[in-house]
DNA sequence: CTACTGTACTAGAAGTAATAATACAGTTAA
DNA sequence: TTAACTGTATTATTACTTCTAGTACAGTAG
């Protein structure tokens, strides 16, 4: 599915969580789809199952997955995601993130290119 | 100066880096202004100084302060930051945060408006 | 019942962060 | 030169987080 650095300085289940919000984004992972189960997931990435549930759980506590004991875990219909604490969260990291790259020489007109960019690979269906 | 969250997660050194390079970003501290000693910002915050050396350190290795043996550590010039390593994180991180924003419900033209503000704050002498 | 699922808990190992104490080298001013 | 600053480096120890390992319980589906 994908590889990890287990060397990384980043917590493996950090890293977990950021590439598997990416899926989800990228709609690499459809709507309603059934992630890998806990274990499953665990045997793929030789990790522990507990790391994996870990990253789970933030997903599950950000919106973007949601678990049913017994079915498994799947991804949460984007339409319906409204997480207003992390569109908060989002939104300052965006603030800091403009004038850092801003104070690194970008302009705006570069840092707006690129928000095209990302918009015109993003399709609704 | 500012204030830290000793419980929190995120390590004491990576929130120093962080907050410094705001002031620095929003020009409260400016360009070759000495920042605090090494033990003088220890004993005001009531941290280790191998602490504060190590936020330093990271703080030299990005580009945003520069440090002289004997005299102390100061502004790098904005101008004159070249790092170009920084400038391709930055980007990546660009790009990511602009996919989950669009993903949780943000519309580009929210997000150039946010764009527009932090432009406008920025203001070169 | 059996074999899956998520979830929870305890215990221990491993790695990182933070502290403490000391030391050395360069700068500056008395 | 001396004294008092500066950054920098090293070692040891403690504390905390991550990760692993093992076990257990509850819900689902055939």
């Amino acid at each position: 599915m994908f590889e990890l650095d287990v060397r990384s300085r980043k917590p493996i289940y950090e890293q977990l969580v950021e590439k598997l919000k990416q899926l989800i984004i990228n709609d690499v992972l459809k709507e309603d789809e059934k992630l890998p189960s806990v274990r499953e997931l665990a045997q793929q990435l030789t990790i522990n199952p507990n790391t994996i549930q870990k990253a789970y759980r933030e997903l599950e506590s950000q919106g973007y997955i949601y678990s049913l004991k017994g079915k498994g875990s799947f991804v949460h219909p984007s339409g319906k995601v409204d997480n207003e604490e992390e569109l908060k969260k989002v939104r300052e990291e965006l603030k800091k993130l403009f004038a850092e790259a801003i104070y690194l020489g970008m302009t705006s007109e570069e840092i707006a290119a690129l928000l095209r960019e990302v918009e015109g690979g993003h399709q609704d269906d």
